[in-house]
DNA sequence: AACAAAAATGAGTGATTACTCACTATAATT
DNA sequence: AATTATAGTGAGTAATCACTCATTTTTGTT
């Protein structure tokens, strides 16, 4: 098992991954992603990626030392890609910035938006970080870890600054506030890729009734 | 693979389910449980199964013709179960009498509260049934009928009848409200006792706010 | 073209899997 | 008490699993 904190330096360097990678390892990991996606990594037989992949079952031990290996290699960069935007120097230093501000509302759209737009371009792997979270303690750990560190501290400093200024109900806890409105954007997401995929969606409405939903159950 | 429209009629005769059981079974369904919880459907071993259970390994396919025919005979009755106060005769008939009309609030405020404590006391088995739903098609689809024909319909009702009554906003489509109320409830549930089952929650006040935050919301 | 290094191969391996079946133990019925 | 029916057993089976390794193919350097 890996070490949480290896971990977090591993991850803060994935733009190097995609280097030195060959071109029958990349079609191992696309076919890995596709297969782990339909029917779960327990489910899914290294026989039957290295077939989808074009590739002999031993290429993929040569790459990857087991086929846990093989999906961390998968799952671990989305910790850092999902939270991508809290990582982001300028997020933060924008919001305090009162000739900048233009209040949570703004803030809390462009962030919806452009998650909604990563969640929708990473559907399979995404289902595959929800399914099997559930029972590797090395993902868990790892998600754990940048939430508390990287995420909620800046949520909390948001949420904080916007309550204080009088925009945000302060009867809610911070915690409370930021568990709801997480819920609410994260179920969306879910719902609309996961639970029910197929039903025909108007998202440019769902997206914009969701906002108003979270606005009027936090502000004040 | 099972009928669809046959397996409702099987769920709906649950309460016969318990009778014929023998203690051997009732020990492998306990075990195959815990197992399936902890591992998942796919790494748990009918060996593993029927050890814990402290049972022969034949004992099992004595009463389930395959592994999955198990499962299924775990997950099914959850579904009519986790759906049960929609199919009570009652809980319709109430709301409409307007002498007992207690308001949206006060019905959310019970609803919540009752898949609350069966939540709680469910948890390992509704953890199941949100794992293996994303690999078995017969369940989803047992539960998409249960959903779509018992649910959804009477929850249309209600919204819509409280709608007119202008207690509700009625800039937000009645499903886009249903999709909302539940996906906070059960977005609270989900990180109550899946995501974080060990933070410290003060259960009533989270559950308050978690109403009140719907209510300011969908209310207008 | 010759060589070395890296990448890819696929038959082979022991372990584990879900499931079978001939058999025994227990319970119910006469 | 005898007979039948049901419940339980556990060694056995073919299939599949993740993974290995000696060998071949491809790539890069001179």
């Amino acid at each position: 098992m890996m070490d949480p904190q290896k971990l977090l330096q591993e991850l803060l360097k994935i733009s190097d991954d995609d280097k030195d990678i060959t071109p029958k390892q990349a079609k191992i990991i696309q076919a890995a992603i596709e297969i782990f996606a339909e029917k779960g990594y327990a489910s899914a037989s290294t026989s039957e990626i290295a077939k989808r992949a074009g590739v002999a079952e031993g290429t993929i031990f040569r790459h990857y030392k087991t086929k846990k290996e093989l999906l961390l290699s998968i799952v671990s960069p989305m910790i850092i890609k999902f939270a991508a935007p809290f990582f982001a120097e300028t997020f933060i230093r924008q919001v305090f910035k009162d000739h900048e501000d233009k209040g949570f509302e703004e803030l809390l759209r462009k962030l919806i938006q452009n998650r909604y737009e990563f969640v929708k371009n990473n559907v399979p792997l995404l289902k595959i970080v929800l399914q099997e979270m559930a029972f590797h303690p090395e993902i868990q750990q790892a998600y754990k870890q940048v939430f508390t560190e990287k995420v909620l501290p800046k949520f909390k400093k948001m949420v904080e600054y916007y309550q204080d200024k009088g925009e945000l109900r302060n009867d809610f806890s911070v915690d409370t506030t930021i568990r709801l409105v997480i819920n609410t954007a994260v179920g969306f997401m879910v719902t609309r890729f996961i639970v029910m995929p197929d039903y025909p969606w108007d998202d440019e409405k769902e997206l914009e009734n969701t906002i108003q939903y979270i606005k009027d159950g936090i502000f004040s």
